[in-house]
DNA sequence: TATTGTTATACTCTATAACTATA
DNA sequence: TATAGTTATAGAGTATAACAATA
């Protein structure tokens, strides 16, 4: 029998779905960042996808859609704004509203991204197989559907 | 054919397993504060299980155990300790380290907790089926252990 | 009245680097 | 030399409340 020295029990812990879930999203996240080099926060490829598969939304249709504050997406475009990414447009017909949509510098930098992410995912695939990693994200869904 | 009005694409997003874990992390971060009524956060929760469950372990084993840097500990044993649920005891034979126990009123804190999380924990495998559940907590682990 | 985006603000969580006291 | 715990510090990410402009 291997010695597991001072690896601690989890007791409950171990089939507690909130634990497994902080674990594996720190995890993820880190992921992540070693795929892209640190070139951009999960935040930003949210978002870019969003205003890619959605152009001309409201900035409230983004947030909602990435489960954010409006207030705390008003960040995140400041930034993808600086970087020149995202564009800030008039709404043609409501004068409160912005529409988003990406730069031409903006598609290129997500498509970089998404070609990293890809590798990633195909990663976790292979190592998880298709069946388990379907089965993963359904459930992921569901369970975020229950609250 | 029923009408979404105003529910944007996910895209590519839907199939990924980060943006997923990220939406269903937060959604049991909430369903857990309102489980407990914001008694405590999920972080002490855990800090609380590994210490009863490996009681006199130093710091930065429980730390490693939650995955977190041994920095990051000391503000969160620093509250549970104001709050009479932890003691720093000495360490036997190293005096450099100390040694982790639950007071009486954290052995009682942890209990209530844990009543309020196994509620929660019951209505997901009601709501999810318990195998899609054990199969859930099965793939987060493996994912995890991934990285 | 309600919504849109913004601001000001604050809070939680976490990490890094440097320090001390031990081992 | 290496480890245990702490400190000082900083950064990311997020939310709440209030506001002006507009619907």
């Amino acid at each position: 029998m291997k010695k597991t020295a001072g690896i601690l029990k989890n007791g409950p812990l171990a089939d507690m779905i909130g634990f497994r879930l902080r674990i594996a999203q720190s995890a993820a996240e880190r992921a992540f960042m070693a795929a892209v080099q640190g070139t951009a926060p999960t935040g930003h490829f949210t978002i870019l996808t969003l205003v890619r598969e959605n152009p001309g939304s409201r900035q409230s249709a983004i947030a909602r859609a990435a489960h954010l504050d409006r207030s705390s997406l008003v960040p995140v475009l400041d930034q993808l704004e600086n970087l020149g990414l995202v564009e800030r447009r008039k709404h043609k017909t409501d004068r409160r509203a912005h529409a988003l949509y990406l730069t031409d510098a903006g598609q290129a930098a997500l498509k970089k991204l998404e070609r990293a992410v890809m590798k990633l995912e195909k990663q976790v695939r292979e190592a998880l197989g298709g069946n388990r990693t379907e089965s993963l994200l359904r459930d992921l869904e569901d369970f975020s559907a229950l609250f």
